[in-house]
DNA sequence: TTCAATTTTAATTATTTCTACATGATTGGA
DNA sequence: TCCAATCATGTAGAAATAATTAAAATTGAA
């Protein structure tokens, strides 16, 4: 499904956006200061940005601007003032689309919606297949070898990456270190099954939040790791 | 310049549309009839529909969906009433905006300026290669081949520049070593792969700030290069 | 042909990543 | 509860890969 960076320091707006947007089954973060949610909103490769105007750090304005000058995707701008509107439309920051505070939930769902839709139609009509997979917050990009944890982008090392795709692209099957040691090694090595142990620490350290209770990679014991899903 | 057609039985507000969006230079057509207005909107080459929703013959809302069955580019729909809005959009017509009578000429066509701009960065963007590329304040000229960093000019060799703007042309996308030489060499690679690396290096001297922590184009170890965006 | 610029090759150095191993923690059954 | 098997984790050295440098080969223009 989609995902969504919201910047906003008002709390209790951006929590109940993020509630709403849930319900319709887009993955939501927020970022509540202007200079964060611009490192974010660069990192992270969301489908699309809510952005108040008035924020502490960097305001609305630049960091539309700033965001537009990288990403493609479609922002819509918060305001309290209808006057507003008309600023940032003549600024020609790329905004797609503004919306007055207050407004209904559903509207602001509506028009998510509409703009996602639109984009697929435009950007992906050629059948780009992306060659991704999102699960729980967690991010597998294939083509670029990346992978981010609700938005933060993650180093992998080759071996750590090709593990961790392998297994999540076979949720719930449980693999020994055996299997897992000749997939990913290739029969011909004989080296120590503990490696594959190692490996998958590693891959916790960086996409678990408490190590000891892993939400994705899972340990069968006796049997072996699975993705869980 | 880009061409409108308007389809709208009130000849004055028609008129009115138009002669604003004249002053910004588009070209407009207008059809008063619906079933009309289907046909010159699927024979004629326009950039953007402006559809009144009450129409003899056939109404606003079959129009819209009969045209976005065939066409990608933006409609926007006139209403008289606000509620109607939100009916269009329930009906998931593909329209992709909405203007309630009376409204402003002027924010018409900020609306259609704004609709246009965004449907040329969302179609032009990936598929069609511009000849410049421009990314954080690295600038690459196909035309006359040159390449700037923060406006200061760089001397490249045709080698260096070839694989510049290919990494650039693609990015986020790895490429092995391999297949750099192939891409750019045209021959099949064999051991001749360090002279990727040393290319990569003349380039990195002459691009990045710091070489040891390159901006531009990124080592993917025990993969391959990628340029970061 | 000559000469300078560019590209390739080769050798060396530097860095990253992998693996083995040691130690301590955890699990599940007796 | 205790114990043996299994797993987690930290560390150091090995292996693999990349960066750098310099020198040789090639190219292309005068």
């Amino acid at each position: 499904m989609s995902r969504i960076l919201i910047i906003e320091d008002e709390e209790s707006i951006a929590e109940l956006e993020k509630d709403y947007l849930e319900l319709s089954n887009f993955e939501v973060d927020i970022e509540g200061d202007g200079e964060k949610g611009l490192n974010k909103a660069l990192a992270g490769n969301y489908d699309m940005y809510i952005l108040d105007l008035m924020l502490p750090g960097i305001d609305g304005f630049e960091l539309c601007k700033r965001i537009r000058e990288v990403k493609n995707v479609p922002i819509l701008m918060v305001t309290a003032k209808k006057e507003e509107i008309d600023k940032i439309r003549g600024l020609g920051l790329g905004a797609d689309d503004y919306i007055t505070k207050p407004f209904s939930p559903s509207e602001l769902v509506a028009r998510v919606k509409a703009h996602l839709a639109r984009y697929d139609r435009l950007v992906q009509s050629p059948a780009i297949q992306k060659d991704e997979i999102s699960i729980r917050g967690l991010r597998i990009d294939k083509a670029s070898r990346r992978v981010w944890i609700n938005g933060e982008e993650k180093v992998f090392t080759a071996k750590e990456f090709d593990l961790l795709t392998f297994l999540a692209e076979n949720p719930n099957v449980i693999f020994s270190k055996e299997q897992l040691f000749e997939t990913l090694w290739g029969e011909e090595s004989i080296g120590d099954i503990s490696t594959v142990t190692v490996h998958v620490n590693k891959i916790r350290e960086k996409i678990e939040l408490n190590t000891s209770k892993p939400q994705y990679i899972e340990t069968i014991w006796g049997v072996g790791y699975r993705f869980k899903v």
